[in-house]
DNA sequence: TACATATGATCAT
DNA sequence: TGATCCTATGTAA
């Protein structure tokens, strides 16, 4: 689930359900020692940058939730929720509204300066675009010289990105994920960042990540678009591309596996290295 | 029952 | 680069 759609998603949901009520705060597990302190407190914000999540409690009581890689937010009526499972490190709970968190990465209260110091480690971010700034992203880009696909994952060039996102977007600009950061010319970094605002946007309203063209693989509308074709590369190798039906292939990059198709994105550097040198 | 794997990130070496 | 943390799920044994 997580990505930077996620985080966005978690925000919109949760402070449209919480926020300006006074909420019950627990940790059925325990492991979150600062649920006592917020515990009766009014919620008064939920924001998201990149793949953070800041709850604003009154009482400059500022609770920082970040999912990683296994965390996940159930949401439930106040009348339906059920025990929390032994994994749930935090309950918030209104009379209407119920959420469990279990398995973030993060779940801690912090200070302002630790949010100051978080907020300063990231890059623009896609899904903030009232107080993002891609000239920072393609600055940043540019300053690289990793492949670009291991650039998109660092949080400091765009905040949201995972590797999801940047396995499709690097296939929908045509790009190979081995090319030098740096070489990254302005009108594909343009392309990249105007598409990753798109898809992040539209991971956020439904909740899911969808990166392919309804056309591609015969549906009428992105809604429309069967769960096992949502995407065009990511964990697709030894499958047919849904373009040029070329096999797919993988390989570790930024310590993550990643997907392309060595036909639509052609131009890395295998291909250069394997042209004649005349 | 065990193991592998996963949309993340940090810290040590 | 590798170890580590966190949880859930699917597959193999």
């Amino acid at each position: 689930m997580p990505e930077g759609h996620t985080a966005h998603r978690c925000a919109r949901l949760h402070h449209k359900a919480f926020a300006g009520r006074a909420l019950r705060v627990d940790s059925p597990q325990g492991r979150f020692a600062g649920a006592a302190a917020l515990d009766g407190c009014r919620l008064d914000s939920v924001e998201a940058y990149g793949k953070h999540l800041f709850y604003r409690f009154a009482g400059e009581r500022l609770l920082h939730v970040h999912l990683g890689l296994f965390g996940r937010f159930h949401r439930f009526s106040a009348a339906r929720a059920p025990e929390p499972s032994p994994a749930t490190r935090l309950r918030l709970a209104s009379e209407r509204a119920v959420v469990h968190l279990s398995g973030p990465t993060a779940c801690e209260l912090i200070e302002e300066d630790e949010l100051a110091a978080l907020l300063a480690r990231l890059g623009p971010d896609p899904l903030r675009l009232h107080d993002a700034d891609p000239e920072r992203a393609w600055a940043a880009l540019q300053r690289r010289r990793s492949p670009v696909g291991q650039a998109l994952l660092d949080q400091a060039v765009v905040a949201g990105v995972g590797n999801v996102y940047r396995a499709e977007v690097l296939f929908r600009a045509g790009v190979h994920p081995d090319r030098p950061a740096h070489e990254i010319d302005r009108a594909e970094f343009a392309a990249l960042w105007d598409d990753l605002v798109a898809l992040l946007r539209l991971g956020e309203r439904s909740g899911r990540i969808v990166t392919v063209e309804p056309a591609h693989v015969g549906a009428a509308t992105r809604a429309q678009v069967p769960d096992d074709a949502r995407v065009y590369v990511y964990r697709r190798a030894g499958a047919a591309c849904r373009i040029c039906h070329t096999t797919i292939v993988a390989w570790p990059l930024g310590g993550r596996t990643v997907s392309a198709c060595p036909s639509c994105q052609a131009a890395g550097v295998e291909v250069a290295a394997t042209e004649p040198a005349s």
